[in-house]
DNA sequence: CTTTTGACTACGG
DNA sequence: TCCGTAGCCAAAA
C-alpha cells in the first residue's frame, strides 16, 4: 500500500470511476486508504491540471459541488461536464447520490491501487 | 525547515 | 436540527 503515495492512489482511483457515476471526496480518499481525508482529496484535484482525469466526476457526499473555483475549473464547467454524462444537478438539492454514487467492490479497488 | 490554508466529513453537544 | 471541531495531508507562503 505504501509503495505508492496517497494522491497517486487517489489519482488512479479517481481516473476508475466509470462514466455517469459520481463518488464522494471522502469515497476515495477512504479507498485511497485514508477515510478523513476528505479534504486533500480536494486539494490535490484543486492544483491537478491533469486532462486525464475526470475531476468532475467527484462531489461532495451530499450529491452537490463543492468546487468554488480554482485555476482550471469551475463549478459551471463541473455541471456542464455531469450534464454530458446524463447527470442532472440541482443548484439547491445537487444529485442524488443514492442513484449516482459508484459502489466498486473492495476486490476492484484493490486491483485498481495494487496496479501502480 | 514551519505554518497556513483548504474542491471534506463524521461526530458531539 | 444546527453548529463547532478534529482529523487528514498536499501545496504554498
Amino acid at each position: 500500500m505504501s509503495q505508492s503515495t496517497f494522491k497517486e492512489r487517489v489519482i488512479l482511483i479517481i481516473r476508475s470511476i466509470p462514466k455517469g457515476h459520481v463518488a464522494s471526496y471522502g469515497q476515495v480518499a477512504s479507498y485511497a486508504g485514508s477515510p478523513r481525508a476528505a479534504r486533500q482529496v480536494g486539494m490535490i484535484l484543486r492544483f491537478s491540471n491533469d486532462d486525464t482525469l475526470p475531476w468532475w466526476r467527484v462531489i461532495n457526499n451530499e450529491g452537490r459541488i463543492s468546487i468554488k473555483g480554482s485555476f482550471y475549473a469551475t463549478p459551471q464547467m463541473q455541471k456542464e461536464l455531469l450534464g454530458k454524462e446524463k447527470i442532472a444537478v440541482s443548484e439547491e438539492f445537487g444529485l442524488h447520490m443514492e442513484i449516482y454514487r459508484w459502489k466498486p467492490t473492495l476486490a476492484a479497488i484493490k486491483k485498481i491501487v495494487r496496479a501502480k
